[in-house]
DNA sequence: TGTACATCAGTGAACGCGCGTTCACTGATGTAC
DNA sequence: TGTACATCAGTGAACGCGCGTTCACTGATGTAC
């Protein structure tokens, strides 16, 4: 049984991985506090920095998840033999219902700035790309002639602007109505630009 | 000379705001130190509670100074007796100039939170309105038939929009290239939607 | 399997410091006569 | 215009506290025989 230590020091990683989870899901990334966090895992203030080398690195653990959980979020949306319109409308509706169901961790994605001069860990990076791709994929169809750059760069800014309409809805202070709304403009919007570039591609 | 208290306190006021907007201009909201905006401004640390009731006040008045700047730069770029769908592209690229000659300034909108509970004075609330009118102006020409509800709803989606699509490609950390490629995408993406919009209201 | 020693994960009190805000003081501006 | 007093803007040292991180210690796990 060699693995004893290896085993304790994995559980207590998840443990302060899931209390920091819940902690920012619950209060927001701005209000997570190291102290919060290894009460809420059962361990010493002192112990997250045996497991991580700073509040930081737990961080990015925790994005790492809500990145995996948007991922299968969207591959739930996707259903692969529709039209790639259809699957556009459904990757903008899962994001938009990710957004809300996760309000917090999905904020936490984009607030966590690691301090001036680091960088996010390769692998961290590495795991944003796979969003880019699921737009990328039903764009292929609906212009074939593009260019894998060229397609890389318009899923950027169809990604950008999805993103940028959910979040200026869900920043508004009045919550409440928009939500049924909020999809119908969402759905109007991006029929718009996925017709707009077919019909472009038809020239 | 019955004002020569309040000539005083308007003048450390305006050297207050003037050196805050330097500052943030200069190295981003998150660096805002008192201590550094006070003596900037050449005035003691205590003073600056004297003109403004705490720190955040001065923001929100640096920030009101940016949404002048930033109106002034879109009317610029509205040149009245174009077509509505050149106004829209206009204003995009208009947008696009500010976000990336004031970049920290334009960030600080966004950024700014105030501490929980608190809400930003009614006088600023309104201030961020003629953004959406400047929009919606161009959309009442492009889709006459929209109630003004409607055209509200669909300036903010369209704020939305480009201000995700810039924002996606300011924070990526590779600068250098994209500027002009960006430019070309925006003005695709305005266009494709400026042209969707009145397809949708010909039928 | 049992004993003696070595290692190192985990502890939590203490450190350290950044930084917004306060407050007793003072000197410039305003008022009264 | 000049003098005596009152006010209050502005000063800056001190406060206070939140909070991430460290570090001397200890007890559980691992190793040798």
């Amino acid at each position: 049984m060699a693995g004893r230590r290896e085993e304790k020091r994995e559980d207590l990683k998840a443990r302060l991985i899931e209390a920091a989870r819940k902690r920012i899901a619950a209060e927001g990334l701005a209000s997570l506090r190291a102290r919060d966090v290894t009460q809420d895992a059962g361990c010493a203030l002192g112990g997250l920095y045996t497991a991580f080398t700073d509040l930081d690195e737990l961080i990015i653990h925790v994005n790492s998840g809500t990145l995996k959980v948007l991922e299968d979020t969207l591959a739930l949306a996707e259903v692969k033999d529709r039209s790639p319109t259809d699957r556009l409308r459904n990757l903008a509706r899962g994001y938009l219902t990710f957004a809300v169901t996760h309000r917090h961790l999905w904020k936490a994605l984009f607030e966590h700035r690691l301090p001036e001069g680091w960088v996010s860990p390769q692998w961290h990076l590495e795991e944003h790309m796979f969003l880019m791709d699921v737009i990328a994929e039903p764009l292929r169809e609906l212009q074939p002639a593009m260019s894998a750059e060229e397609r890389a760069s318009r899923a950027r800014t169809l990604f950008g602007a999805v993103h940028g309409v959910i979040s200026i809805s869900l920043e508004a202070r009045f919550v409440g109505l928009p939500m049924e709304q909020l999809e119908r403009e969402l759905d109007e919007f991006v029929l718009t630009i996925a017709a707009g570039s077919k019909a472009r591609q038809a020239e």
